[in-house]
RNA sequence: CGCGGGGUGGAGCAGUCUGGUAGCUCGUCGGGCUCAUAACCCGAAGGUCACAGGUUCAAAUCCUGUCCCCGCAACCA
């Protein structure tokens, strides 16, 4: 039976147009899922939109649509996006589906026929045209912070979930589990905050409608954030534990933004241990986008749409650069001239350059025919082993999610490529007739090296690798076993190749 | 003194745990090659490693203090 591999992305909150952020989360989803896939594992990937809150009644009513209206609507636009970003998800799960509400009811009565979720009531600061309750902290001067305007004491029945019992529980899992909040300063952060005491967690609003009501009490809707972080397990089906929920959980990784750490490292992880069930093996915070430089805004009007760029620049081009760029984990400032010079330097001189220039010579020197290679020399011996190496290395990033580290291992050997070119010189052998064995190992090596380039790069650009894996006569998807040095067969025609990503010429702002 | 991370050639980073020639990518300059998308390969210049003390034969690396930057600090999807 093949190992089995979940990664989640967040689900969008459908308040909000796709922006280079979740395209950021996705596509790491994704590259990782196509990577599993490739190493032989059976891979879910889920995506989807959280559809239910205040905000998006809010805007639907201010939109003049119905609040599903609305969610219809911005749920198609991730949906395209995610196409056109050749995202290949196994599922994309709605809040709003009846398998989500089903679920999500289930887990609230589950954790409330224990005892774990009680009926109180909390007094807060609410300000009436804002219709928002605010904590004695976050006031200004007793005023609203959004409109400034005064705000009254008020109270609000509403459901607790009691995570104060889970308190040492949550930190007794992380301690034993070094790798469950990655990266290692997000996971210290999480500590601390855990240390300094959970309170029990309103679960319930009654200021709305929008929403799944409680179960037995129609007067509240659940907490949107109950609500939506129990997708990771309504879309396996649960409560029905057999089929995808018995197969896939524990999740092997929950990607998510900084922004929404605590949901899952705090909240998500208590909401399971009441529910009895196994918490995930991973969650990992990636960093944020600036934009130029500037913090990225809808005021400064400098958000970055993905397909723009995708239109602009080409979807494999934009998936390198996001994943290259910036280490996972960290922040990073997007750019175009950063972007253009990564296509240039990067996709077009090192990576495209040498398909071409190996594919030119091969044509020329033996009619694109690959031939048998003779006895490996040192050279050919040291460039061989320089891309196995680089496989093992990938694992091993890939493995620590280090997108940006895996590329760049894969670029150690397209460089180790150039530079083995000129070393052997194959022109200078192409003058001797009797040095055509010779000239035949170059070529061989050249070429072979590039394919396991190739096999690694579908993970990350599946076009691109197709393209490239057809000059080395490959038309079915690539698979673990292609990594192997030597299975380029000989006798196989190869034509020269035309460039795969064209220079772009510099200039050329926004 | 709330907790945590960081300040390294023009830019972005590694190295700090386990002291001992300061490394990588890009940029700049010079050279080589000609198979290739004016691409590729080689070499050079450029840093008192935030600042001030201390420990040591020896500190970017350990200790103390100072300055500066950035995360987190509870209901926010």
């Amino acid at each position: 039976m093949k190992p089995t591999f979940y990664v989640t992305t967040p689900i969008y909150y459908v308040n909000d147009v796709p922006h280079i952020g979740h395209a950021y989360t996705t596509l790491a989803a994704d590259v990782l899922g196509r990577y599993k896939k490739l190493m032989g594992y059976e891979v879910f990937f889920l995506t989807g939109t959280d559809e239910h809150g205040q905000k998006v009644e809010k805007a639907a009513n201010a939109a003049g649509e119905t609040p599903i209206e609305l969610a219809d609507r911005v749920m198609k636009r991730f949906q395209a996006l995610w196409e056109k970003l050749d995202i290949d998800y196994a599922d994309f799960i709605r809040t709003t589906q009846d398998r989500h509400k089903k679920g999500v009811s289930h887990l609230f009565s589950k954790v409330m026929a224990q005892g774990d979720i009680y009926l109180g009531e909390y007094e807060d600061w609410y300000c009436t045209p804002c219709e928002t309750f605010w904590t004695e902290t976050q006031l200004i001067d007793f005023k609203c912070p959004d409109c400034n305007r005064p705000t009254e004491k008020l109270k609000e029945e509403s459901y607790f979930f009691r995570m104060s019992k889970y308190q040492q529980q949550l930190l007794d899992h992380i301690e034993a589990n070094p790798d469950f909040i990655q990266p290692k300063s997000r996971r210290n952060e999480i500590l601390a905050f855990v240390k300094e005491g959970l309170r029990d967690l309103s679960v319930s609003r009654t200021t709305f409608t929008w929403g799944i009501p409680v179960p037995g009490n129609d007067k509240h809707v659940i907490y949107v954030w109950f609500d939506a972080l129990a997708n990771y397990i309504t879309a396996l089906g649960y409560p029905d534990e057999t089929g995808n929920f018995g197969t896939f959980w524990p999740v092997d990784v929950h990607l998510i933004g900084k922004d929404i750490l605590r949901f899952h490292t705090v909240y998500w992880p208590t909401f399971l241990m009441a529910a009895g069930l196994p918490l995930p093996k991973k969650v990992f915070a990636h960093g944020w986008w600036t934009v130029e430089g500037q913090k990225m805004s809808k005021s400064l009007q400098n958000v970055v749409e993905p397909n723009m760029l995708i239109d602009r620049y080409g979807v494999d081009a934009v998936r390198y650069f996001l994943l290259r760029e910036v280490p996972f984990g960290l922040d990073g400032d997007f750019s175009h001239a950063a972007l253009v010079h990564r296509i240039n330097s990067d996709l077009a001189n090192d990576l495209g350059n040498l398909l071409n220039r190996s594919t030119a010579m091969i044509n020329k020197y033996f009619d694109g025919i690959v031939r048998e290679p003779e006895t490996l020399a040192e050279v050919d011996l040291a460039y061989r082993d320089k891309t196995a190496a680089m496989v093992s290395q990938v694992e091993v990033h890939m493995e620590e999610l280090a997108f940006s580290k895996a590329l760049q291992a894969i670029w150690e050997v397209v460089s180790a490529g150039n530079k083995y070119i000129d070393e052997t010189a194959p022109w200078a052998l192409a003058k001797d007739p009797a040095l055509s064995g010779r000239l035949a190992t170059v070529m061989y090596c050249v070429l072979e090296s590039q394919r396991i380039v190739y096999v690694l790069l579908s993970a990350f650009m599946p076009r691109t690798a197709k393209k490239g894996l057809a000059y080395f006569g490959w038309d079915k998807d690539a698979e673990k076993e292609d990594l192997s040095w030597g299975r380029l067969a000989s006798g196989t025609k190869i034509t020269k190749a035309e460039p795969l990503f064209p220079r772009i010429e510099e200039k050329g702002e926004a």
